[in-house]
RNA sequence: GGCGGCAUAGCCAAGGGGUAAGGCAGCGGUCUGCAAAACCGCUAUUCCCCGGUUCGAAUCCGGGUGCCGCCUCCA
């Protein structure tokens, strides 16, 4: 079974296969570096992450490709505002955003080309649109000219007339049509400039995707993803300039992603309302805001909420509860003999969770191939976790060395989960340490102190004083822990019911 | 106005012509000194509404209604 994506040119899921066997070319739109990254890039970030690492999983070998623009008005206005240079401003969110990045767990592609490191490039695709008659000079700014390229619009579904009845098009009165948009922008006095046989300038915002997408993948390429709100005009934009130049296709799948609001309204500077990743760092797990994301389909619009993500913060606790119960049984046994064909119990309680795990690759992946569909993967896992935690509940259950070699198999489910999906990707007890951590600190709790009050309330358990005892579980259950009583001795936790990490 | 998307339990959400995954919350039970965790059971005869196709539709078609995104910088 192939994997099948939906692209968004066709508008309809088509077989995925890479143009040369074997390799896949993918370029995503980064970001423009001028201001923190908020949870729509992470939403963004985290769907082409899973499809770079699915990929992968796949076999393939993947060339991944993610710009940074890194001149821009955006980013000039702002470093004007702020008094710094404009480069040193790109250079700054660059690096927040490698940071919250590495934070959301998200591989680094191959490639992040900026900008500015390829003009001349741009140049060259311009004075190729030029040559073709694609393009003109107006004043030091070059245009791309929408009504010479009869294929604009493909992507978006539009035609020209829709497009002027929308009526809401920038004047500027260089342009031969409203439409047209700038492919080369005359320098004012002070802004960064190149020089170009058009004279000082720089490039405008559309060609540095399609020049250095080709630049690195070839004239046409596999995979171009983004935001669903890049389709018009930037994507539209990138396939006129492209197509137009070389008159080959440019991406053959185009893939994007729904966007994300936040309670219910779209997050924007001016309603105060966007979340940056650090904030929301701040309040979460990465693994919890990773799970949210991949909860559902990565083209369904997204509402971003407290209450969902306190949902999710227990989904995963569960998920972590489980493997943290695995991992003891396990780690408690002597290594097993790797080349034992045992595979697990054939009878009993056990049986059920080997036809489970036994199943749960082929699951998996025909769930991925059906245009990533995260939720049902994940929906197998819970269901995995939910007859794994039946069989450990049962009476019958033991360490056997058969029984433990099934639990390892199962870990492997997990495992695969974390591999592709990024969660749950981490050690459980690693997971749990580095949650406690954050709150430890914000609440001037320390481990030892708690182990004392554990301790002590331990002895007052011993001596049946049930009073101290609750007393004591009470007060720490205000403090943001959890315990938990075990015949292995007493447990605890952060509170998954806390708002902070 | 144009283009596109979505409507599934209290909430989130997958599915998609053959009789409703999964998560969260709630209630009852098992376990526990009591809790917690975990497990079991219950919670959608029904998938926005109205027509149609079909042996059969939540799934397909037509028509409504509602919400959202894009058309300007945007992941």
């Amino acid at each position: 079974m192939p994997l099948v994506l939906y692209n968004s040119l066709s508008r309809q899921k088509e077989p995925f296969q890479p143009l040369e066997p074997g390799h896949v070319r993918m370029y995503v739109c980064g970001v423009t570096v001028y201001d923190e990254c908020h949870i729509g890039h992470a939403r963004s970030a985290i769907a082409f992450d899973v499809l770079y690492r699915y990929l992968q999983y796949r076999g393939f070998r993947v060339t991944y490709v993610r710009n940074f623009t890194d001149v821009d008005d955006k980013i000039l206005q702002r470093a004007q505002k702020e008094n710094v240079p404009w480069n040193e401003l790109a250079r700054r969110y660059m690096e927040a955003f490698h940071r919250d990045m590495d934070a959301l767990g998200i591989r680094r592609p191959t490639l992040e080309p900026c900008a500015t490191q390829h003009i001349p490039e741009m140049i060259q695709a311009i004075q190729a649109l030029m040559d073709r008659g694609l393009a003109y000079a107006v004043d030091g700014n070059v245009y791309f000219s929408v009504s010479r390229f009869s294929d604009y619009g493909k992507l978006s579904g539009r035609d020209r007339d829709q497009m002027l009845a929308g009526a809401r098009v920038e004047v500027d009165p260089h342009k031969q049509d409203p439409l047209d948009f700038a492919l080369w922008k005359r320098s004012r006095e002070g802004e960064p400039s190149w020089e170009s046989p058009w004279g000082p300038g720089r490039p405008g915002w559309h060609i540095e995707c399609s020049a250095m997408s080709q630049k690195y993948l070839g004239t046409t390429f596999d995979i171009h993803g983004g935001g669903l709100d890049l389709i018009f005009p930037h994507h539209e934009n990138e396939i006129a300039q492209a197509e137009g130049a070389t008159g080959k296709p440019f991406a053959r799948f185009w893939v994007h992603n729904g966007p994300l609001t936040r309670e219910g309204v779209k997050m924007s500077k001016s309603l105060g309302n966007v979340l940056s990743i650090q904030e929301a760092l701040g309040r979460y797990h990465p693994e919890e805001l990773r799970l949210f994301m991949l909860l559902g389909h990565y083209r369904k619009p997204l509402d971003f909420t407290d209450r969902g993500m306190a949902e999710v913060r227990s989904a995963l606790d569960r998920l972590y509860t489980t493997l943290k119960r695995m991992d003891q049984l396990i780690q408690a046994c002597p290594p097993t003999d790797e080349s034992s064909e045992m595979e697990g119990p054939r009878v009993g309680p056990g049986r059920g969770v080997l036809e489970k795990v036994r199943a749960f690759p082929e699951r998996f992946q025909q769930a991925m191939d059906d245009d990533l569909n995260t939720a049902q993967a994940l929906g197998y896992l819970f269901d995995l976790n939910r007859v794994l935690n039946q069989w450990l509940d049962h009476s019958t259950f033991s360490s056997a060395e058969e029984n433990i070699a099934l639990l390892r198999r199962a870990r492997r489910c997990y495992r695969l989960c974390g591999e592709v999906l990024g969660t749950p990707a981490a050690d459980p007890e690693a997971f749990y340490r580095q949650k406690e951590e954050r709150l430890l600190a914000s609440l001037g709790l320390t481990r030892e102190e708690i182990q004392r009050l554990i301790d002590r309330r331990s002895s007052a358990r011993r001596r049946k004083d049930w009073e101290e005892a609750d007393r004591i579980r009470e007060d720490l259950h205000r403090r943001g822990i959890q315990l938990q009583d075990t015949p292995e001795g007493t447990l605890w936790k952060v509170r998954t019911d806390l708002n902070g990490v």
